[in-house]
DNA sequence: GATGAATGAGTATTCATTCAT
DNA sequence: CATGAATGAATACTCATTCAT
């Protein structure tokens, strides 16, 4: 599953053609998303980056034009990440438990493998309008998915209600496991399960 | 209803006795929040704030060690508001559906009154590990209200569940509520009531 | 004489008002003559006027908004000795020789005092389009004095001819003051008498 | 017309032999002409030039030991074509309105072939002192032209006074131009005639 | 107490130049 | 010879904080 944005506020400076360049670029990533982890928006400046990647400022400014198209490429490989646990929309007529403890199960495992990243992607890091506002691209194909689980639980729901219901879930689940993050309950059995009852007493329910 | 936080990580460096000082303070405070809600964290200087209060820059230092025991300032004042909006606890027996459509009433007001204000202080401005940590003295009370009330929906619960189950509904809130606001969908009554659904049906199942 | 100019692109960020902020403004300015005088424009860094002033980089940027508005003032007192160097229009019917002579010798003087500062100014500085542009209030009033004198020495002169006279007349004695800066001759009495000679020659012929 | 000029400050680093590094080379020294003329001297940089000659960096270094080494490069070519603007010294006894006029003519030609071009050469590039200076070769030959020229209207001028009347001519003439060429005045023809005209007058007086 | 001038470490970003491939 | 990835010193500018008046 891969999120295809097509209008980029700051797009790569240089496409990378040598093996050598395509490793700084991933090396380059992969250190900006340990350093707002760790960091937070606040530590994150362009200098500890590249020296976290073992590379040289410059080398940074080569592919990236700002620190805003640094923290993009951060984002847009972690919310592809989110979009690929959501895995394929279930057929109709698929009871809730069966994939929302599959949907808790892979999230928290996302969020358990850099937690403090997505917090600070989401609260600290300045909004990027392109990705986070409500009719972009992402928002979409995320809510998409949403959407079409809740109209395969109960097929007969009216269209109004599927989208204000995805809505919803799509909320409670980033605020239970946000909340989780945050009091590092995250590997913690009874927050998965007490957030799959609820979600599934509330998308079986009529 | 004031919260009474004790270990505070900046405290304030002086406590003012005087009328003067204590106006001084208060237009402080006052032009930081509106500084914040205007400006953003990003635009949030402490020179800039200390003109708008009509303050020299000294005269601030006098009252603030540092940006942060500002910043904290205003985000006591206004979580103090969202404590507020949980009101007293319910009295045991009493149904979910009773308190929880007020507790969403209330929230989405508090939140509605000042949204950027509301979205500066959680999503922008740097986490305050004093007051937002899972230990902090906030923290407990906010929480301690979400316990009494699930207690009082079904006294039988055990009592780690009831902990659990606080977290969850006091989370799942905070990240519906939290998505409205960026939505811009606060004041949409179908919000409201799904929220509600939910949770009242999560709150009385056994 | 002072030259009054309105519109100015980047205006002074902070009037001083305490003695002390005063000198500094004045021993900054003193500094970036020195600076512009001996590095050139390319060597004309903030941080080392600063340096050579004495004086923080911050406090540098308490009053002047940035590096052009450092360069506008360097250039409006240099700017301001030229025109005082012209004094004042010299009465109807005055001869030529009387006032070219003065003229070439204040010129002279204000540029010995700075020979490559006004080299610098003119020509490696980046143009300041609000004082440099052939409407500019100083090119104006610069021009001015020359119209002046060039239709005293001959009243019955057309006034088309007249500003052509005095735009030559202007840039010639620019060139040659120049070139003799450039060459390290500005002491010496022949080019003096030669511009002196050129121009008297020029100006009284019909 | 061709400036042999032996003591640069960087000379070539390496002197191209075959065909397709003499192609290089012209490319190169083409682009950074062109890059000069419509980026101005800021804009003036090493990978631009090497983008816009369709060489890689690599290659331009090959060539030119550094920036300067380029910009003398652009800078020779053009005083080139100043000199020939010149043409050949007049005969002895010619009349000052003959080749003044013709001189005038040919050098505001030179001028507005190219008017950014050399603007930007003048004014904002830093002077190359190896080509400005008063004992450089170019300048040798450039004055050259004039003595010759002085001289041949009036053989009994004494040698000194040649020198410093074939200065004073040659930097009124760059001062006129350069000014009109400020003002967008190039083409005027009141310009040329009036500065003809002062100069005839100075050079034909005993 | 109050003022505001002064400080300077820290930030993002550029660009001439080198050198491994 | 050519390439272009990598380098890092240098630059303009900000802003939290101090302290002399």
């Amino acid at each position: 599953v891969s999120t295809r944005i097509v209008s980029t506020p700051s797009a790569p400076r240089k496409t990378p053609r040598q093996a050598r360049s395509r490793a700084t670029v991933a090396a380059v990533i992969e250190a900006a998303a340990r350093v707002l982890a760790t960091a937070g928006w606040a530590g994150f400046t362009t200098n500890r980056v590249a020296e976290t990647a073992g590379v040289s400022i410059g080398s940074l400014y080569q592919y990236f034009p700002d620190k805003l198209a640094l923290l993009d490429a951060v984002r847009r490989r972690h919310l592809d990440d989110c979009l690929a646990a959501l895995g394929e929309p279930p057929p109709a007529g698929t009871p809730a438990a069966v994939f929302i403890a599959a949907w808790v199960d892979n999230l928290i495992a996302v969020h358990q493998r850099h937690p403090d990243l997505h917090r600070v992607l989401l609260d600290e890091a300045p909004a990027d309008a392109g990705l986070l506002d409500p009719h972009s691209a992402f928002e979409a194909q995320y809510l998409g998915r949403y959407r079409a689980a809740v109209a395969a639980v109960r097929p007969s729901r009216p269209a109004a209600e599927v989208d204000i219901v995805a809505v919803v879930v799509s909320d409670a689940i980033d605020g239970v496991i946000h909340g989780a993050a945050r009091r590092r309950a995250l590997s913690d059995p009874a927050v998965h399960a007490q957030l799959v009852r609820m979600l599934t007493l509330y998308l079986d329910s009529p």
